[in-house]
DNA sequence: CGACTATTTGACCCTTCTCAAATCGGGTGG
DNA sequence: CCACCCGATTTGAGAAGGGTCAAATAGTCG
């Protein structure tokens, strides 16, 4: 770690890349570039190896914060396109609680756009999202594509080649 | 609740009334009890009347808190159940910033598995949310269970009454 | 090259969506 | 008290859209 930065560490991760691991302890970091999914272990004698999909970070979200509070990470997270993540300390934290509500209401109602609507349409919203976010090769899994969505990977890969014909 | 204070403003709300009109302008809230909806006027042309969900808040939320920062309300909340509000304002506010994070974190989580498996299943899950969050009656409107579960009004009719014959 | 993981494809079934029409309530004006 | 209107629910029938299960292919990384 060549820690020369006073101020701000920096992070890179890797498409698939593992962040977060829950139950793990560490910092909280600001998602600076890239997409960053996040998942909740399974909570109970479920099927191991399966994980909730319970949200994604982007633009400027900060993941990992829960550990500030209760000394460890409570969700996973992993980069779902590369990600640069940048550290945060709550001293650094300036933003009003009123600012960080408003951001997380957006934050929400897009998450939720990832899930409305006809297969096609929540794809194409991913890829602009990630698009946005910055990331540069647009090449996602299908795992993830579909984690988001709420489809499967056989409806995603479908409706992935039906859209490169059409569209 | 011995909180006669002046301070904390409190607000009834019935179930279907309009709580907070996106464009005007006013304080935040905190919901005490029972559940929220919150709504996105359509963004372009689309169907006028219609509306964009974009997310729920209960259980200690705060909603209207972007009229704080943006002068006005951002999005339309309206009461999925009997609602009880306390006024918030930002002075008020001691949450660390890390701890609204990680209620955040958990929120969007839980707005998620709304979206997720079959009508019988979101169903009875945003019925467990509204009688977790303190709603007596438990008695939704098929058009708030159809917006937040993602449904159609005539899915939800239908999944009810076969849930019901069978459970 | 060999073991694995990720992606495609096929065939078929089940859920949910659609579009239409019938009912059910609750108010209202006569 | 009753006829009528309007929004909310129900019901039906048929069509899509996705989900499932199984297998075949492509990639990747040692």
């Amino acid at each position: 770690m060549a820690c020369d930065t006073p101020l701000t560490e920096r992070r890179l991760g890797k498409r698939g890349q593992t962040l977060i691991a829950a139950g793990e302890s560490g910092p909280a970091w600001r998602v600076v570039e890239g997409i960053v999914r996040l998942d909740l272990p399974v909570p109970f004698g479920e099927e191991p190896g399966e994980e909730h999909f319970v949200g994604i970070a982007w633009g400027g979200d900060l993941i990992g914060a829960e550990a500030l509070m209760f000394g460890r990470y409570g969700y996973t997270a992993t980069a779902v396109t590369p990600v640069i993540l940048e550290g945060w300390s709550s001293a650094a934290a300036k933003e009003p609680a009123a600012l960080l509500y408003a951001r997380f209401e957006h934050r929400m109602g897009e998450v939720l756009r990832l899930r409305a609507g006809k297969a096609p349409e929540r794809i194409a919203r991913l890829f602009e999202l990630a698009q946005s976010a910055g990331a540069e090769p647009l090449r996602l899994r299908l795992r993830d594509i579909a984690a988001i969505t709420g489809l499967r990977i056989e409806t995603v890969s479908r409706t992935l080649k039906a859209m490169e014909v059409g569209g």
